[in-house]
DNA sequence: AATTTTGCCTAACGCTGTTACAAAAAGTAA
DNA sequence: TTACTTTTTGTAACAGCGTTAGGCAAAATT
């Protein structure tokens, strides 16, 4: 009987319009005002309908972090696909990172900035293991085969995670704006993510001896080389 | 009249009440129980004193907030102070940073977790100046005198800045627990820390050069040098 | 047509930040 | 001491929040 499947439909298309219009709110009005009540409002329900789609709130939450974590690991293993080097790779997943930050705003502060995600959360994300791995198989790539790793791969991709979430961080609530001299730093931001893959880059080169394979651009006294 | 004088008095004193007490049920129960309503009641006073002493909540929040970076610049000052090479002084203040941030979650938290900082807030926090100069004189110290700087010390504060925070709010939401392998990392955290701070201090020495000044601790193939 | 099931809403509970206003206390002056 | 003024404090409300119990009405089933 097709009237069941109909019912599940429109269950889903309730469920759809929640999530869709609690996204929309988030983006052009800012996580101070995601509300429940602001979400039955505005799809025309009642606020306990909200309540047979999700358990609470934090469900709610919870939803758009995986959504997030999919995103960013998508983006990631893309721009990896794009770059046959590791330290390329690695310096694109960087900038993949970077972009996905400011490109979404409202999942990277609810990912990293609020909420306080605890470790439950975290087992509740499997995109967040697909993160992992891309990240970490480029970093062991840079040590040629054969040849025993010189270093930890989970030290240096908790390395690497660190030093972007740190950089988008500060200057995603623009913190960063507290140059002294005031001047000449307009794409300031950009640099210092630069000026960051090169000293990681460079420790995993320094530890893997000057014998590792390397490309051109693994030595710029300017740091110039392209996104 | 000291009666005046008797009465700022008693106003001061409710005044640190509310601070003193809003700050140990922050520690003890966490950001959520903070609230005015449980203030008041902790401190034995109706409502709306607190709104005599203190605009709003967010007033309350931005004292803590002053207050988290005068300690913290003051104990990057004191790491420094214990150092004479600049590399040493970095990574002294780089394990300070990381001490307060552990020693402090609640505060960490604050500064840097949720609240979403404005640029408005920035400029309320004069200790953040302090929190800057520290660090790029040493920054600025690494190079030889006389010689021309071959970076731009701003964007090397950026990045050390980046680092710690990026490595401080991953590991103190346990957020960086995601280890595949399962075992051995026992104080993996610190590691990294030093890990980030190799990279760092090496960064600024390759870029002024095999001739510039540096000290023994500056070549760890075992990165073992003491905090 | 009668009955069960489903979907939905009203209304409440307890919590939050914030404030208008009244009561009480304290200081001042006669 | 008494009368007046000023300051300090508490009561109670408003508007908002997440969450849930209970009932009404429509839909599906028998």
């Amino acid at each position: 009987m097709g009237i069941n499947d109909r019912k599940l439909r429109q269950k889903e298309e309730v469920r759809a319009s929640i999530l869709d219009t609690a996204w929309e709110m988030v983006v052009t009005e800012g996580w101070q005002s995601f509300s429940i009540r602001k979400i039955a409002d505005a799809i025309e329900y009642s606020v306990p309908v909200i309540y047979s789609h999700f358990e609470n709130k934090d469900a709610i939450l919870l939803e758009f972090n995986r959504k997030g974590f999919q995103i960013l690991a998508d983006s990631l293993a893309k721009a990896k696909a794009g770059k046959a080097l590791p330290a390329d790779q690695i310096r694109a997943m960087a900038r993949a990172y970077w972009d996905f930050a400011f490109q979404n705003k409202e999942y990277y502060q609810l990912m990293f900035g609020l909420g306080i995600p605890t470790c439950e959360t975290v087992s509740k994300i499997p995109a967040m293991a697909a993160f992992n791995e891309v990240i970490t198989t480029s970093i062991v790539a840079m040590v040629p085969a054969g040849q025993q790793l010189p270093f930890d791969p989970f030290l240096k991709y908790q390395s690497f995670w660190s030093m972007l979430h740190g950089l988008v961080s500060i200057n995603i609530s623009k913190l960063g704006k507290t140059d002294p001299t005031g001047s000449e730093h307009a794409n300031l931001p950009l640099k210092v993510l630069e000026d960051v893959m090169c000293s990681f880059i460079r420790g995993i080169e320094g530890a893997i001896g000057p014998s590792g394979k390397t490309d051109q651009s693994s030595e710029p006294s300017q740091p110039t080389h392209p996104a």
